[in-house]
Order: C-alpha cells, then structure tokens, then sequence
DNA sequence: TTCGATGATGACACTCTGTGCTATCGTCAT
DNA sequence: ATGACGATAGCACAGAGTGTCATCATCGAA
C-alpha cells in the first residue's frame, strides 16, 4: 500500500489552506506548510513554484474558454459580436465560480489581506486578459488589448460584488450593470477642440 | 563640507539604472547598487522598501490629480461629466509621460523583462485605480470601481501603443480609439432568454 | 570651545524564500 | 533478485528583507 494516499499536491493545499486561516498568511513558513503535509520544504517547492501559488491551483480556464468561444466565430464577425461572445462565456464562468459564495468570500478575504496574495491575484487576471488579447488579436482586431482589458475587469467587479453584496443580485447582473455604466465612456468627447463628431 | 553631494536616494537609483541596464534586473544584487553608491546594503533598504521600488519613484500623482478633478466638479454633475473630466486629466498625463519616448522605451523594457518588475507595475496602476475609484466613491458614484479600472486601461494601454508606435500618433489619439472601441460593449445584451430589453 | 542631542550610516546577525545537487528509498518490469 | 526509474530527503548556498546596536557628522546651546 503507498505510503500515504499520496496526493502530495493536494496535502500541501489542504495543509497550507489549514495554516493561513489559522496564522495569517505571511505568518505561516514554507517549512511548516510542508511538514504538517508530512513532506519536506524541498518538496513544496518542487509543486509550486513558489508560496503564493499554493492558493492559485488553477490553470487559466476562464481565458481559455473564452478564446474557445472567439475562435468558434465566423470570420466575418465584428468587435460587437465578439465581445458579446465573450461577455457570455464570462458570465457563466463567474456564475460557476460564484456558486458557493461562502467559501469564495473566506479565500477572498485571505488574499486582500497580504499585500503577495493581491499581487499575484492581479497577475492571474492579466494572464487571462493576455489571453483573450492573444486570441482577439489573431482575429484581427485592432483593440484586442482594451477589450481584454475591460472584459477582466468586468469580470472582476462583478465578482467582487456578487460576493461582497449581502443581496441576491446575481453574477450576471452585476455584469449588466458594468456594463451599462461603461455608457459614461462614450460620451462626446470635450477635448481641447471639438473638430468633428456629430 | 558634505562627505559626498549627499543624494543618497538618487545616487541609489542612479547606480540601480546603471547596473540594471548593463545586466539585468535580476542579475543585480542589492549589495551591487548600494555598493556602486557608496552606500551600504542596509541603507538602501532604508531609502526603498525592497529592490523593485528603486525604479518607481513616483507617489501616485496621476490619481491625485484625477481625484482633484473629481472632487472640483459640481455637486450634480452625472457620470458622463465626471468621466470626461477623467479622460482630460488622464490625457495630459499620459502626454507629459509619453513626452520623451525613448527613455520610456527603455524603462518599459526593462520591466517587462522580470515578472516581478511587471507584477509591480500592476500595482503601481491598481493605486492609482483605487484613488481614482475613492474619489468617485465620495461622490456617491455607484459604478466607482469599474469605471475607475477602465479609465486606468485606457491610460495603460494608450500609453503602451503610443510608447510602441513607430508612427506618431499621439497619446489623446489612441485614447480616443479606445473610447471608440468601448462601444463594442455596449450592444444588445444577447445572453440565454432575452427577457425584456425592448 | 565643549557638550549633548539628533539624524544618517555602518556593521552584524538572523529569518525566510527559492534553487542546485546528491543520496536514498520504494516500486515495478524483467 | 536486479536494475531502472520516479519521488523524496537532505544539505548547502545566495539573495531579500528586518531588527538592533554602534558610530559618526552636524548643529545649536551653554
């Protein structure tokens, strides 16, 4: 019989996940993490590449799945479409992910609370920005990266607000309400000169 | 007389450039840079919190500035007005900062080139979004978050593209694409049952 | 001038992260 | 058995960041 039930990764989460909510995260050492997991330092760090991660199991799905649904697309699609697809695909990710609201507002609590944690929080969302961009950008579309941009951070306000409103607005409306407030940015632009724009 | 002309702060991020420029941001000790200075390892941590913040001066002067423009305007203005006022004050500091391309070019190289030369980046603009976001948050502007990130996306990406651009199109123009481009996202809402949205 | 306070710097020790390298142990096919 | 192989332990090391104390220059007051 194995030595253990050696899901070795899994133990240093379930471990390292135990001693955050316990101590704090920057309170907690590599070493105790790995030796509550029954492992040894070195080998945490030969599953993750290093202490923030431990709390970032996934790869990038979100993006992923929306590069999917931009791909998908007939060629002659425009900007408007597209972002609609993507609009779509990032409302039923957040909806998934909003699900158990509990649990994500514990795991959100715990990485706004270490300077590290909201750092690399951030990098996750610009890699799944980079990857929409990369996949508007084989398309064509000339403003990939504002697109991806404002996608992410539709998707994380309304994450945010799905889980910090004690009311039942869901995911989806959240999105909407972004969305029409991105109205603001369209307006007539009063710049130095007016030149022309009926 | 003064040992030395005594800047410590600038003689530090004067041998930080040098060095970093030369080898590499990681292949530079901190050791290297107080060193090259004159200076001791521990004063260096006395002047900069940790090596990254050596290429970052700036207090966040941006968002000041936009949350003064913010706090200027009448107490009725709507989201429109106060997004416009954004916009202005973003476009003349995206154009001051742009002024001098080539050394941004390079600057900008050399963060991109270390991860957590760019993770700081992130953070250096998500201030400047939560200034900007406060600001609009006292004003009662119930959209606050997502307006304030998609602002600071328009300032990084304008910025990005006019840095990139072999052509000279200037700063305010590529923000003026960009808000153009925003409208993608303002289309009929074409999510699982269109329920009511005449 | 001398004294004492003050602020900046040097010097040292220490913890923790992250990495390279080697040895060891268990498992499995032959 | 035996040998190969994958995972882990063990060790050593560099570098970041921090706390603490000593030292030194400067400057105002007696």
């Amino acid at each position: 019989m194995p030595r253990w039930t050696n899901n070795a990764e899994k133990r240093l989460r379930n471990a390292a996940a135990e001693l955050f909510e316990a101590h704090g995260y920057e309170a907690v050492t590599v070493t105790a993490i790995a030796e509550r997991a029954g492992l040894t330092r070195r080998t945490f760090f030969r599953y993750f590449p290093d202490k923030r991660e431990v709390l970032f199991p996934q790869t990038d799905e979100i993006g992923e799945a929306v590069a999917q649904a931009i791909n998908i697309q007939p060629k002659d699609a425009d900007a408007g479409v597209l972002v609609g697809e993507i609009i779509t695909v990032l409302v039923r990710a957040g909806t998934v992910i909003t699900s158990d609201r509990q649990a994500q507002r514990k795991r959100q609590t715990l990485i706004q609370s270490s300077p590290e944690l909201r750092e690399r929080s951030r990098t996750k969302l610009a890699t799944t920005a980079a990857t929409i961009e990369s996949a508007l950008t084989t398309r064509g579309e000339p403003d990939a990266q504002i697109i991806a941009a404002v996608a992410v951070d539709l998707l994380r306000t309304a994450y945010q607000a799905t889980l910090e409103g004690d009311d039942n607005a869901s995911f989806a409306e959240h999105v909407k309400r972004a969305r029409t407030a991105l109205r603001s940015f369209d307006s007539y632009s009063r710049l130095p000169a007016p030149v022309s724009d009926p």
